[in-house]
DNA sequence: CAAACTGTTCTATAAATACTAGAATAGTTT
DNA sequence: AAACTATTCTAGTATTTATAGAACAGTTTG
């Protein structure tokens, strides 16, 4: 599996991971009892530091779509299952919003304050 | 209108302006021609820096949503008629994401990627 | 068993961002 | 003219982000 960043883009590298890792579920690329690759090994292929790898890690913990041990690694948990169920909904609702001109970070804060 | 803010949220206080005017955006509160609140009432009435509020507006004025000038105010733009479009998909979209357990977080990142 | 691998925890530091604060400026409205 | 508005400037503090290295403690593999 593959894990891009981009160290301009404004948004932490930690939370880029976590993204990425979504999109991958979202798109069904990660099923439930896959192992996500090493912390370790990330971190030297992005050229980034072992923390900033295991914060995102973590954060994909909290949200319980990974279970983390030590010497096993970040293994992927059921609850990646909505996330690929609801990315044809997204798609589309991305879609009609980019038709309308809006900005993907309109769009995800509208989104996360709907949520309230 | 009113601008609710949470300072133990964690997301900046700025951005917590703009969610929070994104909302009333959507939800259809704010029409073209309506005024924002003065950054300085704004300010006075969270227990914010001026610059905090000033810095949300200005967010606002690069995504269009508003027309900033000295002395008239913040003026909503017709850039929000799309976001008042979109508030139907969106409930939904939360609503079942929500059926699922989703977090806010995660499908506000997951909407952000899509966009790419 | 032993080696190699994994995340966990700890201390430390540097850089960038967020927030606050005050002041002066320059437009607009009343 | 007065009261309002955003704009611009400098400045300081607090928080967040990212880096660095080391030691630790489980798990897997040979």
């Amino acid at each position: 599996m593959l894990i891009r960043v981009d160290p301009t883009s404004g948004t932490p590298i930690f939370a880029q991971i976590v993204a990425s890792v979504h999109a991958d579920a979202a798109a069904g690329r990660l099923n439930p009892g896959d192992r996500l690759p090493s912390a370790r090994d990330v971190a030297g292929a992005l050229g980034v530091n072992l923390h900033t790898v295991l914060r995102a890690y973590q954060e994909l913990r909290d949200e319980g779509l990974v279970d983390m041990r030590r010497g096993r690694g970040a293994v992927v948990t059921e609850a990646v299952e909505p996330l690929a169920h609801l990315h044809h909904d997204i798609a589309a609702l991305v879609a009609r919003a980019r038709t309308l001109g809006l900005a993907a970070d309109t769009l995800a804060a509208l989104v996360k304050e709907t949520y309230r």
